[in-house]
RNA sequence: GGGGCUGUAGCUCAGUUGGAUAGAGCGACGGUUUCCUAAACCGUAGGUCGUGGGUUCGAGUCCCGCCAGCCCCGCCA
């Protein structure tokens, strides 16, 4: 109802200041205008939208709360276009104004909607505003090569996927940037251990199974933290590698193909578009890194490192944290990486990406190695007009013990034998209920049905979930056929499709719809507000907004389904109902692929 | 020691620029299958919003102190 409540907006707004004409005038002049606060109604019994200004402005008007209510209403009802989109303003509490909406204003954009593919979701327009690109970078995913994905790297790829989808959505365009970890040290630790191990493994394509590469790995890093020489050795295996030296790019290559193909595979479980651009890319760009700190002053060389020192502000006598953006023996780490690609991203094309608005994905333990670097982007100057950078934060996968979670053995859990359990398990609910209810399915059926619960549970149980805040995560309640899950949404769907198939398809005549029934009202509330939310999570980037908003949908649609007749309905009660599925079936499809999971006919 | 995040019903969590009587789901208890998938729907019980101050007409929400848990803090990413 963006639409609508932009067109209320204004209404109201000239009311308050023809009813206040002097302190409007006031106002103008100190170059703000009086806030009548329109937000939408707290309560289904408050009606639509509430007016909570006159409260506020009680002291400096000197009036009376109710008083002003009163002289906001006056103004209200004496306006032609107020009175059309609204049912008379009514005073409530201590001076609450409570605003209606007409029937059939609601009805209208009912009807816009069912005809609008983007169910009423505007295009984000970019030529009027302050931002002259479109273009954002959505750095999500992320994993490491020579080593496999786990459920840390599922978060990340789960909302990243989504916001970019909610962002190409309204119009801008995204580049989903995968950074992978193919650079740094760790390289030099395996290829140094590789050199005694499994020499072949430097040479020639797949040498290794990718278990074996993972167990070198976490020989190599052992090795790394407790012998010195090794330690020295990987050290200058790195600067060897960073300095392109053709052996050890032969080798790195073979590492990166190997581990590029399972992550695909995964991807292609999950259905994620992303494009790889690994922190290597950036090895050419990291010298002018250096060139352009050293110009702008900004680093001081300590212990042999270059340094940038931050915390200006908060200098309370603490020590002063720091960024080491070169080391002591000539090597980049990442910091350094970032940077260049922080660079990169807002550098206009050909040198760049002419991106205004880069988005992480990662987790919230690095929010203060962000801070730093955004900081130093900031004193650097590289962050154009207009131009924003945000962290997108969010917290562990932790057991149901509460603990970060880990296999019985105490080992990290493999993303594929996490995404293969849920569909497993989800085969196992699917075929008791079968079987329960006497049904015959084809082995076809129960593949795809088991497939599409599994994943869609596993990624709406996350993304359900306030990305901040640590994530327990249980099989038991996500594939749960109740509650805010994956299964209830896509049960809703169902219920539409098997009402479609029933005769509830014929092309319907929307010109005369008719509501009487307070569930009927309640769905098309519900309905309307899709586009408010959608511009919401492009805004706060919180896609849990969306999934709370389905799940409610959902339910107020289930309500409906029970209580009010459908097929059965009169010619006019059965159109207009059919209108109201319909909607919600294309309101929740539309919704759940901006979230990555994609719907089902039957289950 | 410094910094960050979190603390809301028995459990898992929502809670919109501060707004009216703090909401879901699970679990518990009770009820509902003669249109369309009961994987559903209806009802009951359950709260000093960690704690102490402050700002405000109004605080779960903003500010300060304290307590608890988790995470980060110079050559790993």
């Amino acid at each position: 109802m963006l639409t609508l409540s932009k067109g209320l907006e204004i209404q109201v707004q000239n009311a308050l200041e023809k009813a206040f004409p002097e302190a409007a005038a006031q106002a103008l002049d100190s170059g703000s205008k009086l806030n009548p606060q329109l937000v939408r109604a707290s309560k289904p019994e408050f009606g639509d939208f509430q007016i909570n200004g006159a409260l506020q402005l009680s002291k400096q008007l000197k009036t009376a709360p109710r008083e002003i209510a009163e002289k906001i209403i006056q103004e209200l009802n004496r306006n032609e276009r107020f009175l059309t989109i609204c049912n008379s303003a009514v005073i409530a509490g201590p001076g609450f104004i409570n605003l209606t909406l007409q029937p059939e204003c609601l009805t209208s954009e009912i009807k816009t909607r069912v005809k609008d593919p983007r169910i009423g979701v505007p295009k984000r327009n970019f030529i009027d505003t302050h931002t002259k690109y479109s273009r954002v970078v959505v750095d999500f995913s992320s994993p490491n090569i020579a080593k496999e994905m786990h459920v840390g790297h599922l978060r990340s790829t789960i909302i990243g996927d989504s916001l970019a989808r909610i962002l190409e959505f309204r119009g801008y365009e995204v580049l989903r940037i995968n950074h992978i970890g193919d650079w740094g040290t760790q390289f030099g630790m395996l290829i140094t251990h590789l050199k005694t191990v499994a020499p072949e493994a430097l040479t020639k394509a797949n040498a290794l199974e990718l278990e074996n590469l993972v167990e070198f790995y976490k020989q190599a890093k052992q090795k790394f933290d407790s012998d010195e020489i090794f330690q020295k050795q990987s050290r200058e295996e790195v600067v060897r590698l960073q300095a392109g030296d053709s052996l050890s790019i032969k080798a790195w290559s073979l590492l990166c193909d190997q581990s590029r193909r399972e992550f695909q595979q995964i991807y292609n479980l999950l259905d994620i578009q992303i494009h790889e651009r690994g922190e290597s890319f950036y090895n050419k760009y990291l010298a002018n890194v250096i060139t352009e700190l050293t110009d702008a002053n900004l680093l001081i060389v300590d212990q042999g490192a270059k340094c940038i020192f931050l915390d200006e502000k908060k200098n309370k006598g603490s020590k002063k944290s720091v960024i080491i953006i070169q080391k002591s023996d000539g090597g980049f780490n990442y910091a350094t990486t970032d940077l260049a690609a922080l660079r990169y991203r807002f550098n206009q094309v050909p040198e760049g990406d002419g991106a205004s608005r880069i988005i992480y994905v990662t987790d919230a333990g690095q929010a203060n190695h962000f801070e730093g670097i955004f900081e130093i982007a900031k004193r650097a100057n590289w962050i154009p007009k207009g131009g924003r950078i945000e962290h997108v934060p969010f917290g562990l996968v932790q057991g149901p013990d509460g603990k970060k979670l880990k296999t019985r053995s105490g080992e990290t859990i493999r993303l594929r034998d996490l995404l293969d359990e849920a569909v497993n398990r989800a085969e196992v609910d699917l075929k008791l209920r079968l079987q329960k209810e006497g049904r015959e399915e084809s082995e076809e059926f129960i593949k795809n049905v088991s497939t599409t619960v599994g994943i869609a549970a596993v990624k709406y149980a996350d993304l359900s979930q306030n990305r901040i805040t640590n994530y327990q995560f249980s099989f038991d309640r996500m594939l749960a056929l109740q509650g805010n899950t994956a299964p209830y949404l896509l049960y809703a769907l169902v219920r539409i499709s098997g009402i479609a198939r029933r005769g509830g398809s014929d092309d319907l005549n929307i010109e005369n719809l008719e509501f009487n029934e307070p569930q009927e009202w309640e769905l098309i509330r519900e309905l309307l507000k899709f586009d408010e939310i959608i511009v919401e999570v492009e805004e706060e980037l919180l896609p849990n907004r969306l999934c709370t908003y389905l799940f409610e949908l959902s339910q107020i649609f289930n309500r409906f389904y029970e209580q009010v007749p459908i097929l059965k309905a009169d010619m006019q009660n059965r159109i207009s109902r059919l209108t109201l599925c319909r909607l919600t079936a294309k309101t929740l499809q539309l919704g759940m692929n901006l979230l990555g999971i994609p719907s089902l006919e039957r289950m």
